[in-house]
DNA sequence: GCCAACGTTGGC
DNA sequence: GCCAACGTTGGC
């Protein structure tokens, strides 16, 4: 089992939406960035691990756990010209992006922000604090992992 | 709102 | 294949 991190825009769709959704299962959608697929398609498998972060939020930080629910599958939102993450050049025969569906597994007592992650020496090698990130998918390390849920000090 | 970092596009 | 121009991400 791997684990992750996964970035969502609270104002599109927050942990709170995920919540809200049939199950707390929603699927994964919109990511348009090769190295991103490459990671869900490619290494993401049904019962890996990933935290939720929230980007653009005050502050930024990371809100939940959640459950990778499905295999990948094409990302069918980009297939049709309403959706706002249309690609005209993803043919439903060879599909271009992909996404996974995701199951809400915790949400934290409270959000974990950027700020007090960077304190953390234990998180130093963090992808997520690396200058210049901008993954929206990216791998965790088990000791990342457990480093963070400790953060929460329960 | 600003801007650094990075990805993509397209002319050559 | 190079690289300038442009678009996007995302912290601040």
């Amino acid at each position: 089992m791997r684990y992750w991190l996964m970035k969502t825009e609270p104002e599109s769709f927050s942990i709170d939406d995920l919540a809200a959704e049939p199950d707390a299962t929603a699927c994964w959608d919109g990511v348009r960035n090769y190295q991103a697929r490459n990671m869900m398609r490619d290494e993401m498998r049904p019962g890996d691990r990933a935290f939720l972060y929230h980007s653009n939020a005050k502050p930024p930080g990371i809100v939940g756990t959640v459950r990778i629910a499905s295999e990948p599958y094409p990302d069918h939102t980009a297939f049709d010209p309403e959706e706002p993450h249309f690609d005209p050049k993803s043919d439903p025969d060879a599909p271009r992006w992909f996404m996974v569906d995701v199951a809400l597994e915790r949400r934290f007592t409270r959000k974990i922000g950027l700020p007090e992650l960077r304190e953390n020496p234990a998180l130093r090698g963090m992808q997520l604090l690396r200058k210049g990130n901008r993954l929206s998918v990216m791998p965790v390390s088990e000791d990342e992992w457990r480093s963070v849920l400790a953060m929460l000090g329960e």
